[in-house]
DNA sequence: TGATTTATGTGCGCAAATGCACAGGGGATC
DNA sequence: GATCCCCTGTGCATTTGCGCACATAAATCA
């Protein structure tokens, strides 16, 4: 059963009567509703409406198609009407992405958004591998490093991230403080395992320490943070955190060229919508506030 | 929200996950189905799909779409499996029409055919008025008189009723019985009120009796039987029925001449299907016995 | 009974939808 | 990392489907 036009002409018919009429309200020919109707009769090899001189009179199957299709009628408005508002209500899902690390930053954010949009469920994914935006897997992506290239996101600079160089009070207390960029070789360092990392202070870190000295090699920075804590070496972390930790020392406070932009990655598609749209300004009035700090 | 087609096309991406795919499944070029989803999106003004190189991802507006025309889909598939079969299949209502007072003839026929296809919901009507077969007001009509002409209904001749002229034993009793057609203008006559009655019988007596020997007037058949039961006059009668009626005397025999032919009126749309054949096979079987009796 | 209105139905010209071919791009595989 | 393959997307030729006008028929009204 091909060809729905048709059966929301023959629909038409039934519910109005004549060829005349339903040719008015679908706002066509009546020549294209009678073409339509011998269409659809001839395939389905029935007669749908008896033919005479006041209309079209259904008859057993034009009944039960005015029927089925009435409900489908009453369907697909509610559909349009749900997808037109959609843009335009904040409801439903939104689905948000990050880097790992950064939910302690984010809570508060959610907590807000969700309060202002209480229809709105949060599903906050964070993982190692990135997920896709262009394949509707989330609405908003938080993304670390260099700017974000790829064709169909839109992407905007969100803050950057000050990060420092700190120990805990343990290693400290064994090892001391480097005094000056020249001792820092005699520390041990804790960091991601991929010399490749782009990250601006690991780039600086490889210029001034040989690679043997990062005595701790994790794959997600979560894991160098606790290892940090627990005395295991120097490691990069985020300032605005860090300095709230009574057990870490900062060894070297932020500098700019170590400092992390944060980005907001949205789909273009997605980047337009009201929900899209008020959960980013949100965001961006609470990532004002992590510098600042 | 129109053009239905348009939303099968975007249910069939959204179930295919791909442009191509969904062209496959419906037979038409790929081109045409972007050509659709880009016309849909537009008119809703919402993205259904998230377009990447693997194909079509449908958004939170495509699975809403899918979901609803999914059913939108069963559906149309079980009417059109319904419509098709309904030919082939005997069942749903069943509207006969016919003239007064062969409620009795048909009711065995009536009886046999519901209990050969139990699926049935008989409707009979008997009114004055002519139910009219092109209003799909019924499926079948018992007509008396000449041959049905109107265009668009196919006639088959039933039966040749064969009328007689008779009295009741209290009338006979009164006036006595005349001896061959001189003395007929010496009796009393009931019959309908018109002078343009057809009925071959009345054309007969209106040669033969002047008009004012009509001295009881009706409009309708049963109420010149009941008057002619009632001793009001000589009257013709269905020479079937009155034999049976002990208090009846047949005033004269049936002869060709009188014959009223019943017919079968049906729609040509509806005269093919297996349900009104099947009735009209039933039908026609026990017509045959109406005057072998 | 005749005029009028309203409805269906059909041939013709045209515009819009479709099919086609090719370009482009992103994954996947080896 | 290079090649291949699949899928999307667009300009152009074609055809299908649409609108228009007119014919026709039936029902209503005066």
């Amino acid at each position: 059963m091909d060809n729905w036009d048709e059966i929301r002409t023959a629909f038409q018919v039934a519910r109005m009567g004549t060829v005349s009429g339903a040719a008015e309200v679908m706002g066509v020919h009546h020549a294209t509703v009678i073409r339509h109707i011998d269409s659809l009769e001839k395939r389905l090899g029935a007669k749908l409406f008896q033919r005479h001189a006041r209309g079209y009179t259904p008859t057993e199957s034009g009944r039960d198609l005015l029927s089925v299709a009435q409900t489908t009628e009453d369907q697909f408005g509610q559909l349009a009407s749900r997808i037109k508002g959609q843009g335009e209500t904040v409801a439903g899902e939104l689905v948000v992405t990050s880097i790992t690390g950064i939910a302690h930053l984010l809570a508060p954010v959610f907590a807000t958004f969700q309060e202002a949009h209480p229809a709105v469920v949060i599903r906050f994914l964070t993982d190692m591998r990135l997920y896709r935006l262009d394949y509707g897997e989330a609405h908003v992506a938080i993304r670390a490093g260099a700017t974000p290239q790829e064709p169909d996101n839109v992407a905007l600079p969100l803050v950057k991230m000050q990060i420092g160089l700190y120990a805990s009070n343990a290693y400290v207390a064994r090892h001391g403080l480097p005094n000056g960029e020249a001792e820092l070789m005699q520390h041990r360092f804790v960091g991601v395992d991929n010399p490749d990392n782009r990250a601006p202070f690991y780039r600086w870190l490889r210029d001034r320490v040989s690679q043997d000295r990062l005595t701790f090699r994790v794959n997600e920075p979560a894991a160098s943070e606790a290892a940090v804590k627990a005395g295991m070496g120097l490691g990069f972390m985020r300032a605005h955190e860090a300095r709230l930790d009574p057990d870490l020392v900062e060894v070297m406070a932020p500098i700019p060229e170590w400092d992390s932009p944060l980005w907001i990655v949205t789909h273009v598609d997605l980047h337009r919508t009201l929900k899209v749209q008020s959960f980013l300004s949100c965001l961006r009035q609470s990532a004002a506030t992590w510098c600042s700090v």
